[in-house]
DNA sequence: AAAATTACTCTATAGTTGTAGTATAAAAAT
DNA sequence: ATTTTTATACTACAACTATAGAGTAATTTT
């Protein structure tokens, strides 16, 4: 069973954007909030205060991600820096909606209801119905 | 490397709801679409609908969902039946929480952007809004 | 220049997911 | 009782994920 091919974008488009799995969203996380580009040193140094990985397991993440289109992975000198290529909103919004669409089948009053019931305090409810009206603006 | 056993519960409890693969979620949502208990019959029939596999590859999940404890298989005379050990609601709000937390470090702000960038039209937007409002009653 | 350090690439492995062929056992039909 | 049908279980396997050890090449230090 041959699967389909690593699209070479990973950016938005129309096509539906592809999910990071647990890891590798993890570490694209830790890059998104380093410089930019990301020095090797900074997403290591980065990363070890959130979750201790094994040096190689990181390179191995990192150099995934650029398979698949996430990142450009450029050398610097002697060492690498990571270039995001798609940024933290587009992806974050990708995802919302493939979530809406993927768990509720795109209908709003189920997705309303899970926000209710999901734990979210009414303060955060609040806030995330004030902001939403702010937005439509 | 050992990884972690499988939970038995599925359940929400206090502990993170485990997250469903793609395949698992299709399926289970057909069964949530059912009657319950949902006769293999019926779940045949609708997955059918949405998207045909072989017999053999439903069963399997099927089978798999069970073992994860997402649903109870049971023998109702010749044929099985499937009990979902947790509800559409509580899977899809166990998920939200999962989701905010996840992807925006439960921001609700980055939230609240990446819904508005979505692609959600703006009455969907509006009517999230507006529910929101009424479930905060 | 030899030794040590650094930075990365290659290779590896166990577990997960998606998908399905084949076997087996029970029941129904002839 | 034999054949056919059903219903399910077992087995399989390739791609994907999570994780890391070991090798190699370049750079710096002694």
């Amino acid at each position: 069973m041959k699967r389909r091919e690593r699209a070479q974008t990973a950016g938005n488009g129309t096509a539906r954007q592809k999910k990071l799995p647990d890891a590798e969203l993890e570490i694209m996380q830790v890059v998104w909030d380093c410089s930019c580009p990301a020095p090797r040193a900074e997403v290591e140094q980065r990363m070890a205060e959130v979750r201790p990985l094994a040096q190689s397991t990181l390179l191995t993440v990192l150099t995934r991600l650029s398979e698949k289109g996430f990142l450009r992975i450029e050398k610097a000198g002697r060492s690498s820096v990571y270039y995001p290529l798609i940024s933290r909103e587009e992806y974050q919004a990708g995802q919302s909606r493939r979530f809406v669409d993927q768990l509720f089948g795109g209908s709003i009053p189920a997705f309303a209801s899970a926000l209710t019931a999901s734990g979210l305090t009414r303060e955060e409810l609040d806030e995330l119905r004030r902001l939403l009206e702010e937005d439509a603006l």
